[in-house]
RNA sequence: GGAGAAUUGGCAGAGUGGUCGAAUGCACUAGUCUUGAAAACUAGCGUGCCGCAAGGUACCGAGAGUUCGAAUCUCUCAUUCUCCGCCA
């Protein structure tokens, strides 16, 4: 969340940021401002009684000691008051501070001064292009046909174990899929991140820790007996590694990787985005996430857009990579470059990746710190993307490599997958 | 899942009702000494909030309570360890 000390003295460039995603900042701006000052005072209030009090109580030891009960139970007469005053005065923090909290968990990021104000995906900004789109035959199919045709993943099947959007891929698409995981990772690796295997259920403070929750608390699968989440993203269990975590600046950047299954409930989603392997419940993906120091956080936010490309380019997909625009930016983000591939049977375009700088919006709930050279404590920024999420580049793979003789992979999978074609 | 024990600063580890934000050791930082290093010695060394500052206040797993006063007593919860049960 969006840090009060920040909002306060530079109050005009968080409501210009604001602005960007079409929110009234001036009216956020002051309100964060009017229930910090409260808070302020409460807090004022109370330290003063509670000096008070801690006095009292120490002049009453001094007189027990000397054995002067009678004074001491003078004294004592006098703190029932201030006792009422303090836990008053507490309740009154608290619920002061929790006001704020609850205020600032409703405000997303302030989006970077470079973001497109914009209300849809129109306004989104294409700065990359590469590739060429495949010629198809008027005859070319959409991948769900082409998972039929070789029986590498079957839809009806996951209905009947799960539940439409839980696949069961089959034979060479289970070690398609294989394949893409050892693909990914090993090129992470060589990248420099650090592979982990995180858990894939979550409790309550993690959530709050990335900002899923309270925002998208109806889009994670919860178990009701233990309160867990199951993750949408391992942005979630690797950022999460950090929480309440110190640094030292020497350690900056911070690089991980991870390979998880990922859940989301997709609330709301209908019609042709749901098709096939457009949009499921349970999707595999690679994720890479990165801590920095404020000062580089975005040289890494290109140095890993610029991996995404060479990922995209080793699997030879036509892509562009789009600057979000300030009403499509998620909620916790101060600037995402999303990437899309070309699905040529489909003629459309395909998230596949989505890249990242949250600033200290994620970092101040994690209390993700370092040290700098004056001994200070600051929070530090937080990155991620994915590298890459699975299924839609599968879907582009079968739709633009199609052919009679089948689904050629690209070179560079082939060593991974160990066939060449899908047939 | 059942029974028992535990949870203190980066780590180890004292502290069972009052001047304890917390002994001591190690680690760490700076300095002295040294040609340099080690050793030794000296000093420093947790975090949040309020305050221009002095300082105040809170934090000894979390939350509630008893008390004038809680690291210390009570209750609830969490976690860890040991034994039993179950199990990939």
């Amino acid at each position: 969340m969006l840090q009060v000390s920040v909002v306060r003295e530079h109050q005009e460039e968080i409501i210009k940021r604001l602005e960007i995603r079409n929110l009234n900042g001036k009216e956020l701006v002051s309100q964060v401002i009017e229930l910090d000052d409260r808070r302020k005072k409460t807090q004022q209030e109370l330290d003063a009684n509670l000096a008070e009090a801690n006095s009292i109580s120490k002049q009453i030891g001094g007189l027990y000691k000397e054995g002067k009960i009678d004074e001491a139970n003078v004294l004592k007469d006098k703190t029932t008051e201030l006792k009422e005053l303090n836990h008053k005065g507490s309740e009154a923090l608290h619920s002061a501070e929790n006001e704020l909290r609850q205020l600032l968990y409703t405000i997303p990021n302030s989006p970077h001064l470079s973001v497109p104000k914009g209300n849809s995906e129109e306004h989104n900004e294409v700065v990359y292009e590469h590739g060429e789109f495949p010629s198809m035959d008027d005859d070319a199919k959409p991948h769900w046909e082409i998972t039929d045709k070789y029986d590498i993943v079957d839809f009806e099947l996951g209905v009947k174990i799960a539940g439409a959007g839980f696949p069961v891929y089959k034979g060479k698409g289970a070690r398609l899929q294989r394949a893409l995981v050892n693909f990914f990772l090993d090129n992470a690796t060589a990248a420099g991140y650090r592979e982990v295997q995180p858990p894939l259920l979550i409790n309550e403070a993690s959530g709050y820790g990335t900002g899923q929750l309270p925002d998208k608390e109806g889009q994670m699968y919860h178990t009701a007996d233990d309160d867990l989440y199951l993750i949408p993203t391992a942005e979630v269990p690797i950022t999460n590694i950090y929480r309440d975590v110190i640094l030292k600046e020497s350690d900056f950047p911070v690089k991980n990787c991870g390979y998880t299954q990922c859940f989301r409930r997709e609330a709301g989603s209908y019609g042709s985005d749901v098709r096939g392997l457009n949009r499921l419940h349970q999707f595999d993906k690679v994720e890479i996430v990165q801590l920095s120091h404020p000062d580089k956080s975005y040289e890494l936010l290109d140095e890993m857009v610029e991996y995404i490309k060479m990922l995209l380019t080793k699997l030879e997909l036509p892509y562009r990579v789009l600057r979000l625009c300030g009403g499509d930016l998620g909620f916790t983000a101060a600037l995402t470059y999303d990437f899309e591939v070309y699905s040529a049977a489909q003629k459309k375009w395909l998230e596949v990746s989505s890249v990242s700088c949250f600033e200290t919006y994620q970092s101040n709930r994690l209390k993700l710190r370092y040290k700098d050279e004056n001994g200070k404590m600051q929070l530090a920024h937080t990155l991620n993307g994915s590298a890459l999420a699975f299924p839609r580049i599968i879907a582009a793979l079968l739709e633009n490599n199609q052919s009679k003789k089948g689904v050629k992979l690209p070179k560079d999978l082939v060593e991974y997958a160990g066939f060449e074609y899908i047939d």
